[in-house]
RNA sequence: GCGCCCGUAGCUCAGCCGGAUAGAGCACUAGACUUCGAAUCUAGGGGCCGGGAGUUCGAAUCUCUCCGGGCGCGCCA
């Protein structure tokens, strides 16, 4: 249910019309014109721009938008739910709703609960869609530059499954490559150390993290001695699959400290080692065999320092192709296989497990990555899928104003899990996703854990917490009366007159529409402000009742208005508890 | 040098598939609690939307260019 639609069809069927008198084209494509919340609320309850965009195509039949505008609106006279229309303006059309179209949707609120504002199927071009986030590599715990990541490629899927979408969550675990083998070889040494041989310092180059004594000590009890002085080659498999276990295991349980589960966790060395063969190289033969893999030389990067450059013939990935600047290389020069070319077979994968999106959440500096990988996952799916990268930007920690330093020595490293314990995973999340993706991250730690309107985290909840209080009370006022949403949704909301009353409602009524505009977006962040909008209507409203007695929303002598207040609130709880919902935040009862 | 992202109030940021007088929070100033949670609210000042050009009936929004900042630029992941 989404009035913003209803008055769309409207509008498209009035257009409709106009077309079958010879008036304008056939054919017109509604999606051009929108209708939306004016940014002045004398322009009425709802407006659109239809006569304006159509107003060329209406020549000579109408001189000019307004004219266009005027005949839309006398065609508007009938509809049940338009109180009023009128061109206004350049040639927006200003709508004005009867008030019952609003209660609707306050009923739809408090009967769907946490449902409401869920996009009709119809609405919804149903697509199964994969979200690989996180992705961290398994060397070490999450810093909070993956945590803005996990929590935004979180919220997505949400927002993206809430919207009608079958998702699937993944993580890709780089388990394969240079990287694993310094955690292997920086496990060694733990594992020295905990039978009690000196290591003296942690040569440059491996990871010094405290968080892998543990491994060492795992790693003792499970070999004992049998390790010790042996070449690399006899411990590096086991060493390397015992730290990559044990990091994981890691990572894992901080990303259930942000009430993260993926469905998949995909190996990378899988992708070699499993049970059907290399895939990396069928991968790489299947672009090969269009045409798409041939051995040349790049040209040297410019204005780069490159003092170690080889100019040598290498396998490369023609993304040129596909609009990627330069071409790409697929093996290393020992042989091995690039990241890439690894990215390349599991991105197949991907599209084999028949995903016609894939969307990947990635950190900033992967930025120079995108294209390469689009190129490839155009190609292998002959453009049938697309993948979508989403772009992370920094987070800049700061306490009380004081940006932390973070140093790259393992000592004073503040990893996410610092982070979440410190302030609250609830607070951790809605701070991800109150502002753009794309837009760098300002995260203080003394500033999110303040219970003030300083803190918007704490601004929402409170407001949820606030309108479930008033329904706590109204049972102790009213104890006789049923205040169960079914009874409710009977209320007689034409009691609800105040401008605070109507704000309200109008918000409600936006829900859906800016749920499905987050969906379709792809931008969560857009129900993190539409809520804390809620919460301060809520908190305005609920103040002016301090000095307005006639306002609260409890009222013993008014019963019946008592009970459409309590729908009211009732409705404005459910919808604060929806969009927390899909943003992964609690909304609590109380907040003592 | 090339590519991508960003530049909006003193600060942190929304708004950007073109639309009406550019918004919020913080900070600052002045106010509001005997009763539903003042952990809140109300009001005020504060802006060449980085500069310039273009497209358009209309540009913070689209295009180009310049300036400033971030990220990236073969065999790291």
């Amino acid at each position: 249910m989404n009035l913003y639609v209803e008055v769309h069809d409207l509008i498209a069927a009035s257009l409709r019309r106009i077309a079958a008198s010879g008036r304008l084209p056939k054919n017109l494509d509604f999606g051009r014109f929108v209708v939306e919340p004016p940014r002045d609320p004398a322009h009425g309850d709802l407006a659109t721009n239809a006569a304006m965009v159509y107003a060329k195509a209406a020549r000579p039949f109408f001189s000019s938008p307004r004219d266009l505008a005027a005949e839309i609106v006398s065609t508007l006279a009938n509809a049940p739910t338009i109180a009023g229309a009128e061109a206004a303006g350049p040639g927006f059309i200003n709508l004005r709703l009867r008030p019952a179209a609003f209660h609707r949707l306050l009923r739809a609120a408090l009967e769907q609960g946490p449902d409401f504002g869920r996009p009709s199927p119809a609405r919804t071009a149903q697509m199964k869609i994969n979200v690989e986030y996180v992705s961290a590599n398994p060397t070490g715990p999450m810093h909070v530059g993956h945590g803005r990541g996990a929590v935004f490629g979180d919220a997505l899927a949400n927002l993206l499954e809430f919207a009608g979408h079958r998702v699937t969550r993944e993580y890709y675990i780089n388990d394969a490559g240079a990287q694993v083998d310094v955690l292997a070889r920086s496990a060694y040494l733990r594992y020295k150390e905990a039978l009690g041989e000196g290591t003296g310092e942690i040569p440059e180059g491996l990871y010094p993290g405290v968080y892998l004594k543990r491994v060492g000590q795992k790693l003792a009890a499970e070999f004992g001695r049998e390790f010790l002085g042996r070449p690399e080659a006899e411990w590096l498999e086991e060493v390397r699959a015992a730290a990559i276990v044990a990091m994981m295991e890691m990572i894992r349980a901080d990303l259930s400290a942000l009430n993260i589960e993926h469905e998949i966790f995909f190996s990378e060395r899988s992708l070699t080692c499993g049970k059907e063969g290399d895939l990396v190289a069928k991968a790489i033969a299947e672009l090969r065999s269009r045409g798409l893999v041939y051995e040349g030389r790049l040209p040297r990067p410019k204005g780069q320092l490159m003092e170690d450059w080889e100019d040598r013939e290498q396998t490369l990935f023609r993304s040129t192709a596909f609009g990627d600047d330069s071409d790409r290389p697929l093996m290393k020069s020992d042989g091995s296989y690039t990241y890439f070319a690894s990215d390349i077979a599991y991105h197949k994968a991907k599209i084999d497990r028949g995903y016609l999106l894939l969307i990947d959440v990635w950190g900033a500096d992967h930025g120079g990555y995108v294209k390469r990988m689009q190129a490839a996952v155009e190609a292998l799916s002959e453009g049938r899928t697309t993948l979508d990268v989403k772009l992370c930007q920094l987070v800049q920690l700061l306490r009380c104003g004081e940006p932390l330093k973070m140093s790259k020595r393992a000592g004073d490293f503040i990893t996410l899990r610092d982070v979440i314990d410190e302030v609250g995973v609830d607070a951790v999340r809605f701070m991800m996703l109150f502002r753009k993706n794309d837009a760098p991250l300002e995260f203080d730690l003394g500033r999110v854990i303040e219970q003030s309107k300083d803190n918007p985290v704490f601004y929402v909840q409170y407001a949820h917490a606030r309108a479930r209080s008033v329904l706590r009370r109204a049972r102790e006022v009213l104890p006789e009366v049923d205040l169960s949403p079914p009874f409710l949704m009977e209320a007689d909301l034409n009691l609800l007159q105040d401008q605070g009353e109507t704000a309200l409602m109008k918000l409600i009524a936006q829900y859906p529409r800016v749920v499905e505009q987050a969906a379709q977006y792809d931008e969560p962040h857009r129900i993190a402000f539409y809520l804390h909008d809620l919460a301060s209507s809520l908190h305005a409203h609920q103040t002016r009742g301090k000095e307005r007695p006639q306002l609260r929303f409890l009222n013993e002598e008014r019963r019946d208005l008592t009970i459409a207040r309590l729908a009211l609130v009732a409705a404005v709880a459910a919808v604060l508890a929806s969009g927390l919902g899909i943003l992964g935040v609690s909304a609590p009862e109380e907040m003592r």
